[in-house]
DNA sequence: GCGTCCAGGTCTACC
DNA sequence: GGTAGACCTGGACGC
């Protein structure tokens, strides 16, 4: 097992953010359907999320705070480290905080197109001010992306919490100790055969060493993923072994609509009233639906209507957290 | 307890 | 370019 002791990391600089409102801080950072920011063992307490990611190889620990309210947004960031960071890796960092919190995303188009949309007007009004999704780091995006095909939520978890368990780094500041992702460096030096063993990933093993190593031969950070064309990032997502149309679009949200046979059975009720006959074969005629009724926002439809499943689910008379 | 099925996709061989 | 079949594994289910 990797996990030792946790590297103890000490508070090295902080600043704010005053994201564009309106912001719930809450909604974002912890979404109601239960996936965490960066990594599964973040701490969220009245207000305040304890996270970590990883940062040009280094291991970070960040404290997030909640300052302000929906309509006048202030979040206060705290960033722990073992290491000096120079004021090029300062920058970075709040780059990369600013987009993984999604601070300029800009909701007004979205909230106007929604009033007009009876999918999405109590939706809306239910997370009002919750921005989307921005990975801080891309492997472990990735790592999500793969432990979820073919699999039951049940074992993806199973997948993931193995790999952080036999492979990841632990942290300790602030009076919070968590685990974080393995790296690719760390990844690329294990076999397929001990993954597939150790981490139960079965055929995915091999994908999952074929990436890190895509990764260690150099690939665009998240960072430059998100400044380039949706269009040509997740192209050159596409190119890593194991990666499709499904994980690629999970990883970068923006680009698509991330439809699987799990949410392709919810889009079909709420577009055409009924189950799918066959969930996977309907998956092209409901994404080009999703992109006729929702253009450049239906990525912000996909996390807005699966975040808000419970009051949705009576709306409709279907119980859409069931399937 | 045991056997069978199949799941929050992707790749490849074959046509 | 379109598509059937294979791919790990373990939980769910029927008997």
């Amino acid at each position: 097992m990797y996990l030792g002791f946790g590297l103890d990391l000490e508070e090295t600089f902080s600043g704010e953010f005053e994201p564009i409102a309106p912001y719930c801080f809450e909604l974002t950072v912890h979404k109601p359907a239960g996936w965490w920011w960066s990594t599964p063992d973040e701490v969220f307490e009245s207000g305040t999320c304890w996270s970590a990611t990883r940062f040009n190889g280094k291991l970070l620990g960040l404290k997030l705070c909640n300052k302000g309210n929906l309509q006048k947004p202030l979040i206060a960031y705290t960033v722990y480290s073992n290491t000096d960071l120079d004021a090029a890796e300062k920058q970075g960092i709040k780059g990369m905080l600013a987009r993984a919190l999604q601070t300029e995303e800009n909701l007004k188009e979205f909230y106007t197109l929604s009033e007009k949309d009876d999918i999405l007007r109590d939706i809306v009004k239910d997370l009002y001010g919750m921005h989307t999704i921005g990975w801080p780091e891309l492997f472990p995006s990735l790592i999500l992306a793969l432990t979820l095909q073919m699999a039951p939520m049940k074992r993806s978890n199973q997948m993931m919490n193995s790999l952080i368990t036999e492979y990841g780094d632990q942290v300790c500041f602030d009076g919070k100790t968590m685990r974080y992702w393995p790296s690719f460096e760390k990844v690329v030096s294990v076999s397929a055969e001990e993954l597939k063993a150790k981490a139960k990933l079965g055929y995915r093993s091999t994908n999952l060493v074929a990436i890190a190593n895509s990764l260690k031969q150099g690939f665009p950070s998240m960072d430059e993923l998100w400044r380039m064309d949706p269009d040509d990032a997740k192209k050159k997502l596409c190119t890593l072994r194991g990666i499709g149309d499904y994980s690629a679009e999970l990883v970068m949200p923006r680009s698509g609509f991330p439809l699987d046979v799990w949410s392709a059975k919810i889009f079909n009720i709420l577009f055409f009233g009924k189950k799918p006959e066959n969930s996977r074969e309907a998956i092209p005629d409901l994404k080009k639906a999703a992109e006729q009724r929702w253009g450049i926002w239906r990525g912000n439809a996909f996390v807005y209507v699966l975040n808000d499943l419970g009051p949705l689910s009576k709306r409709v008379g279907v119980d859409l957290t069931s399937f």
